[in-house]
DNA sequence: GTTCCGACTAACAATTTTGTTCGTTATTGC
DNA sequence: GCAATAACGAACAAAATTGTTAGTCGGAAC
């Protein structure tokens, strides 16, 4: 988490979040654990102890620092459960969260279909007239 | 790219994949500048230099393989231009990079509508009876 | 009164990604 | 013939991410 702020990959980085907003959109929801993680919690994992048993073999340290990113992101909060003994702690998505939830499902979805190569080709709209006239 | 296959990062990654299409996916689009390029390509900057040219900052060498990797995805395909001389190369969508578009632009808006924290709350559904009750 | 569980943090090491340096091929322009 | 452009590949170095080791803190169970 120790950026350097002048590598030329913090200037790149920076420079495609002023390009278009949908960089820094994938940069949140790249991490190795973290789209699933935002998956769990809308399913109702949202306990520690819950995303740990869903995600077998995630380290609790490696846990705890991708619900500290998705909460610097604003996709998540922490908040104490008021009524449980021990006072235990959940994750809620924010309305930021909640809105990704859908684009996931169909990143999902997307991935379903081209499963395994199938499906693929160039459409012959984006073919050349060139290449169709030879 | 070499890849250590029987890391623990190659493991969990592999679990992942296998746990929903979802993190495949996101694994696919979210090199440094890869969704950047599927957009630009989509909006006809499709030849290698057009690129170079749009992404000010990128070295060849990085884009050269950025392509590459995009193209191993099947998100596109390279072509050799059939008329041009000096015989040009250009990138086309195939219809998997074609159907990734609109799904990268719900990802822009997503970021567009939270950029700089803007309307982030709890929805107030989420919140737990006890803690409205207390 | 020691050990266990839930929920973590800090520091370090392994792995992966990103960028850099150097070189290539083929063609065009001068 | 010589530089310039388009389009890269290999090998190495820098930086970032991911995983590991060790340890904390408060309550609960035994």
């Amino acid at each position: 988490m120790k950026r350097k702020e002048n590598s030329t990959n913090a200037i790149n980085e920076q420079f495609l979040f002023q390009v278009c907003e949908l960089n820094s959109a994938i940069a949140m929801i790249s991490g190795r654990w973290k789209s699933q993680i935002v998956y769990s919690i809308a399913e109702g994992n949202n306990r520690f102890h819950l995303l740990k048993r869903e995600l077998v073999n995630i380290s609790e340290q490696v846990l705890g620092r991708q619900l500290k990113e998705l909460e610097m992101h604003a996709i998540i909060v922490k908040r104490e459960i008021p009524g449980s003994v021990p006072a235990g702690i959940e994750y809620l998505l924010t309305n930021k969260g909640r809105d990704l939830v859908p684009i996931l499902q169909h990143l999902c979805d997307w991935g379903k279909v081209y499963a395994g190569g199938k499906g693929i080709a160039v459409p012959e709209s984006d073919m050349h007239e060139e290449s169709v006239a030879v």
